[in-house]
DNA sequence: TGCGTCGAGTAATACGTATGACTCGTCGAT
DNA sequence: ATCGACGAGTCATACGTATTACTCGACGCA
């Protein structure tokens, strides 16, 4: 236990001589017309000296709202989240909103549940790349779901996927590529699941097109032995398209063990463009989705919803960005 | 505005027939003797009913805790926070803590302090990578720094960048290296200072060791920019010595660029080993540090602070992981 | 029968803040 | 001289919980 306790707005008003309620009144911003400038000074010189900061819990408590939003994601390890929580910010501090992380493991069952513990401080939630699910949790909290199924019975911000993965093929299309390998990650994701359906649906539309597909974990030594499954079969594929940025790492070094060059030799594209995409030699293509903004526009739903109205679905499109990774198919393949 | 507000204490107790006292009683779980078992399993079921769940800022202002910590962290971009939070996490929920993360760039004013706002709803602060001079912003908070100077004066845990520095000299010095080039990060984090420092003082000890040095920002093309200066100097480095992960990415594009292979004709050596590590090709000879353990060891030391001892600074050694990126020095070069 | 004890529950209160209702001079207008 | 209005504060209260002190009936025991 501390040596002293903190100062209460009671300690200030005996330090300035006044009552507890102008230390209020003053400490608030609202004492125009109530409290006279000299009084207003010698409060606020009163709590400078005692260094007074109001207790958070006492105010959340009185004014029934923490203005702070918790947003909630699976894993802090993927780069994803930063410009996605960036973004969040960006827009809360706007409306006088904070942000705090949480992160919650998507495979969590309800005893690890945020809303067990005080966390729930807050007025609502942003909760990104969560199974649906995973709502029931919520329990009556106001939440905006990230990155989920636009169809989903929750407000949602998601991203045009399937317009990213059509723009891939048709840029793999445009180079002569028809034999196509999807390196896929595992399907306990909305956004893998849409990501696999919308790549099976453009590769189908492709005359002559052909798919075949390895599942891996989202990580570069189980990608590179996926990728290296798809490329020794028969007839192997002439283009890689990876479900993220990582597993194209490992496509790379597949490639490379079986000594085959990128892009002269062999497509590899990725999903996502996070900052791995441009460290990688040569550079990935790759689809560009806008986190930071899905970040902002989720937070703005957020706070529609806290604000009793009832925000509409949105879908942000991703764009495809051309690197050195993809190139024209050899024909002798 | 929501239809109903949400239930509480009260209205639990109505619903089971009961007073409020005896539903705060039977859902603390206190009340083996104090109430019978018939009446606890009415409460319940009431609580249930209606869906009860405390109100987290009375409970918090009752207790006066909130067995909340807060992870404060400059980004959420850098990959290395991911396994500092995990780590963190671990050591609280051992003691019934939970641990939101806030993200407080170093660079912020007073303006933007989460103090200024009710994140402040938490009993400690874990402070990664923050300057000391930051912890004049605690004001009071209970405190412990991450990853910075543990001669501050706040209890802090931090990495032995210093030998982590050394075992690379030693490796590269093994290998034939005299000259070395440091890729070095801006000098504006404790960490980074130490780095430099640490390498220039066992590069010095190299008999005929030889140092030159270039600054980047943290980013690919800057880290390209400054090791391509170093490497088209005259009599240039044998060894690039690269202040974390991503500034060696930026190192090998400029490698690659002036036709240098890595690791015949270059080493090349990052820090941290993060993910990227094992994404490069070659994969990458790095120092890695034990960022999970640090966040659990600096949850311990905080939460011992908590209980009121003083927990001592604690400093966490690195270890060198050798991979493909470094090689014998060329004679002829 | 009288008394202490125990089981089962309730009443009352405090945590620290924000704010609507109230008080009490003083001053200007009639 | 009287009254209303206004400026400058203060009083009292509620937010929802956890907990201490209390009540009250039943029961065991002498």
């Amino acid at each position: 236990m501390p040596a002293t306790s903190r100062p209460t707005s009671k300690d200030v008003a005996h330090e300035a001589g006044v009552s507890q309620s102008t230390v209020s009144l003053v400490l608030g911003g609202k004492w125009s017309g109530r409290v006279s400038p000299a009084t207003a000074r010698t409060v606020h010189e009163a709590a400078e000296r005692l260094g007074y900061r109001p207790n958070p819990a006492a105010r959340n408590l009185r004014l029934g709202t923490t203005r702070t939003v918790l947003l909630m994601v699976p894993t802090l390890t993927a780069p994803f989240f930063g410009p996605v929580y960036t973004g969040a910010v960006r827009e809360a501090a706007r409306h006088g909103f904070g942000v705090v992380a949480y992160v919650w493991p998507d495979d969590a069952g309800p005893a690890d549940s945020p809303f067990a513990a005080p966390h729930e401080a807050i007025d609502g939630v942003l909760a990104s790349s969560m199974e649906p699910a995973t709502l029931a949790e919520f329990r009556g909290t106001p939440a905006v779901m990230l990155d989920s199924d636009p169809a989903g019975t929750a407000p949602t911000v998601a991203f045009g996927v399937a317009d990213g993965m059509r723009a891939i093929v048709a840029h793999l299309a445009a180079l002569g590529h028809r034999r196509v390998g999807h390196v896929a990650a595992a399907p306990d994701q909305w956004t893998f699941r849409a990501r696999a359906r919308a790549l099976a649906a453009a590769v189908e539309a492709l005359p002559g097109g052909a798919l075949t597909r390895a599942t891996a974990a989202i990580e570069v030594g189980s990608a590179r032995d996926a990728a290296a499954r798809l490329l020794t079969r028969p007839d192997p594929p002439t283009a890689l398209v990876c479900d993220d940025d990582l597993l194209a790492a490992g496509a790379y070094k597949a490639a490379r063990a079986l000594g085959l060059d990128v892009p002269s030799e062999l497509s590899v594209t990725g999903f996502d463009d996070v900052l791995l995409a441009t460290a990688l030699e040569p550079e990935l293509t790759t689809v560009r989705l806008p986190a930071e903004e899905l970040g902002a526009q989720g937070m703005t739903a957020l706070l529609e919803l806290l604000s009793g109205h009832r925000p509409v679905s949105r879908v942000l499109p991703g764009r495809l960005v051309v690197r050195g990774s993809t190139g024209p198919a050899r024909p002798g393949r």
